[in-house]
DNA sequence: ATGATTGCATAAAACGTTTTACGACTCTAA
DNA sequence: TTAGAGTCGTAAAACGTTTTATGCAATCAT
C-alpha cells in the first residue's frame, strides 16, 4: 500500500493511552490539553513516525495545503519542442522550491480543460497559471468552479482581474530603450513574439510610444517564440532586407543571438555599426560573442509574489494586486560603444 | 471553498432518484444495474457538473491516481542556477504530459527528506526520482514508507535495484567513439560532469574501456555540470595546455560549446583540426558555428517507460526493468570533414 | 452543604466516497 | 404452488481525520 505505513492516530492514541481526539489536538496545538499530555503524546507520534494521512485530512478541512500550476509551454512540451524564453523552462521548478519553503505542494497540470482531468486537479486550494492569453479558458474553468486562483502575467482584455504578479514591462521596455539611446542609437527595430499574453502586448505598446516620442518610424518584426536561435537568424535576415538596422531589441535571447549571427554573417559589425538587446536573459544572450546586453527577469520574485497573494486570497477571499517587480539590466559588449 | 461546487454524490442520487450507490456504481461501472438507469444518472451528473471528490475516493480506494517526481536540479534552481544538461530543464514538463495521457496527476517533490515535507508527499501512490545518485537517501525514505519508486537512470551502487530506465548510456558512448573513429580522429579526450550518477559513470567506463582498445592513453577534464558555457571555455583552455586534440568529446551541449569557442579563439580550426561532440542535445550544440555532432537523448521515451513501469509496480507490485531506450545520433558539422 | 467554575479528556458526528452484503422483485421450471 | 435463479437496486459499514458537544473531577465561592 501506497497509502501510510498503517500507522494511524488510532494507533498512535493506543499507544499512548489515551482517546484520538487527544491525539489530534496534541499534534495540532487545539483544545484543551495539558502540557505534560500534549509532549507525551508526541513523543509517541514521532516514535512511531506517524504522518496524518493528507487525504483524510483534506476531506476533513476541506483544504489540502496543495497548489495547481498551470504551465502554458507544456502543450508544446508534449513533444518536446523547445521555447523561447529561458523563464518558462524554469518557473516550474522556481515555484516548487518557493512553495516548499511555504509548506505547500504543487502539482503541474498540463491543461485543466482537456479530458481527462488528472484527479487532484479540482481538488487543490488554488491555482497558480502562466502568461495568460485573451479570452484564456483555464481561467474560466477555475472561476466557474470557484477555485481561487492568481497569474504569472495580467489577462490581456480583463483590467478587472487584478491578482497577477510580473515584471514591470512597461519600465523595462523604457529603460532598454533609453539604454539604446544613451549608447547613441535612434531607431531601433523590434524583433516581438507572436503569443498574445502580456509581455508582448506591453513591450509593443511601450515600443510605439517611444517611437512616436522621438519622432521615428516603428520597425516590427514578428516570430514566433517557438522558434528559437533559427528564428532569429531568420528575422535577422528579414531586417537586413529593409536595410541595416541602428539597433534591434529582441524579446527573447534566443532571437537575440539568431539576429546577431545572421548580421554578423552579412559582414555588419554588432556592437560596431549595429546593437542588439534581449529583452529577457538567457543563456543564449549570455553566452554569444559578443554577449549580448539583456534584462534579467526575477521569476523568483513573482514566484514569491504569486504564492503570498495566493495565500492571501485563500486564508481572506482577497489580496491586494497587482504586483510588479523589478527586473535589472545587464549591459554586455552587444551594445557598448568604446 | 476550493473543494468542489458543493455538489455530491448524494446530490447526483436525489436529483436522478437513485441512491448513492446507484450513482457510483453507475459512474465507475460496477454493480449491476440496468443500462437504462446507468445512462440517467450519468446524464444527471454530467448536467449538474459532478466530480467525485478526489480526496474522499483516495481515502477510500487508497490510492489517488497521482504521483510525485523528485526533481534533482531543483535544489539548484532554487535560486535560480543554470544547469546543465537540457533534459533536467524539461523533464518535469515531459512527465506530466505523458501522465496526464495516462491519467496521472504529477507533483514535484523538491526534496523528501527536509522538513517540511509538503502534506501530500506520502500520499502518492508512487514515485519517480530523478538521477538518483550513490547511498542515496531519498531512495532509502520511500523505501522505508513502502512507497513504490521507479527511477531515471539507474542507483550507483545498487546492482539489485532493477526498476529504471535511461538512455543506453554504454552503447551512445561505444557509438560516439565510433563515430570519431570513422572521422578520422584515433584519440579522444572526455570532458567530464562531476555528479556521482550513473551518466557520467558509464560513460567514463565506456571511454576508458575504448582507449585500451585503441591502446591510447584517457584524458579526461572534469568540469562540473552547472558551469555551463564558461566552464566549457575554461575546460577547452585546459586541454589546450597539453596539447592541441584530435577530438573532443564533452557530456554537455553548454561545455561542447565552450571548448569549441575556447579552440576557435586559439585559432584551432573545428572540423578542421579538432572533432567536437556531445553526449546530450542542447540548444547550445544547434545553434553554436559549426554546429556540435550531439547525441539527442530521449527523455519523452524514458518517461513513457518509466510511467509504464511504475503502473505495472502500482498494480501487480512488481515490473520488469530495468528499462533502456536508444538515443541517436545527430552529426552535424563538427564532426564532418569534407 | 450546595451550586458554579475550571481543567482535562473523550464520545460521537461529520466529511464524500466505495464496497459488501443483502433485499425485493420477476421469471422459469418442476 | 413453490423452489431456484436471475435482475435490479439499496442500506450500511468503512476509510482516517477534525470538530463539536459533552462529561467528570476537582476547586472555588457562597
Amino acid at each position: 500500500m501506497a497509502r501510510g505505513q498503517g500507522v494511524t492516530i488510532r494507533d498512535v492514541a493506543r499507544r499512548a493511552g489515551v482517546s484520538i481526539t487527544a491525539v489530534s489536538h496534541a499534534l495540532n496545538g487545539k483544545g484543551t490539553l495539558s502540557e505534560e499530555t500534549r509532549a507525551r503524546v508526541k513523543a509517541v507520534a514521532d516514535e512511531l513516525g506517524y504522518q496524518a494521512d493528507a487525504f483524510a485530512r483534506g476531506m476533513r478541512q476541506g483544504s489540502i495545503g496543495a497548489i495547481g500550476l498551470v504551465l502554458r509551454s507544456l502543450d508544446a512540451l508534449g513533444d518536446y519542442t523547445p521555447v523561447g524564453v529561458d523563464v518558462f523552462e524554469r518557473f516550474a521548478g522556481i515555484v516548487s522550491a518557493r512553495a516548499l519553503a511555504k509548506g505547500l505542494s504543487i502539482t503541474l497540470v498540463p491543461d485543466l480543460t482537456r479530458s481527462p482531468v488528472p484527479p487532484l486537479a479540482f481538488s487543490m486550494d488554488g491555482y497558480i497559471i502562466m502568461s495568460p492569453h485573451e479570452e484564456d479558458p483555464v481561467a474560466a474553468l477555475l472561476e466557474r468552479r470557484g477555485i481561487p486562483y492568481v497569474a504569472y502575467g495580467n489577462i490581456p482584455g480583463r483590467p478587472d482581474f487584478i491578482h497577477w504578479a510580473s515584471e514591470d514591462d512597461p519600465y523595462a521596455a523604457h529603460q532598454l530603450l533609453t539604454h539604446f539611446q544613451m549608447a547613441g542609437a535612434r531607431e531601433v527595430v523590434l524583433v516581438s513574439g507572436t503569443d498574445t499574453n502580456a509581455w508582448n502586448k506591453d513591450f509593443q505598446a511601450e515600443y510605439r510610444r517611444w517611437c512616436s516620442e522621438q519622432g521615428t518610424t516603428p520597425r516590427i518584426y514578428e516570430q514566433s517564440e517557438r522558434s528559437g536561435v533559427d528564428g532569429g537568424r531568420e528575422a535577422g535576415e528579414r531586417i537586413l532586407a529593409d536595410g541595416v538596422p541602428e539597433a534591434v531589441l529582441c524579446m527573447t535571447g534566443r532571437h537575440a543571438a539568431g539576429v546577431q549571427q545572421a548580421l554578423q554573417a552579412a559582414g555588419v559589425s554588432v556592437p560596431g555599426q549595429t546593437l542588439i538587446a534581449a529583452a529577457s536573459d538567457s543563456e543564449h544572450a549570455r553566452s554569444s560573442r559578443p554577449a549580448i546586453t539583456a534584462f534579467e527577469l526575477n521569476p523568483a520574485g513573482c514566484a514569491d509574489q504569486l504564492l503570498e497573494m495566493l495565500q492571501d486570497l485563500l486564508a481572506t477571499g482577497n489580496a491586494q494586486g497587482p504586483r510588479l517587480t523589478k527586473a535589472r539590466l545587464r549591459p554586455r559588449a552587444s551594445t557598448r560603444r568604446d
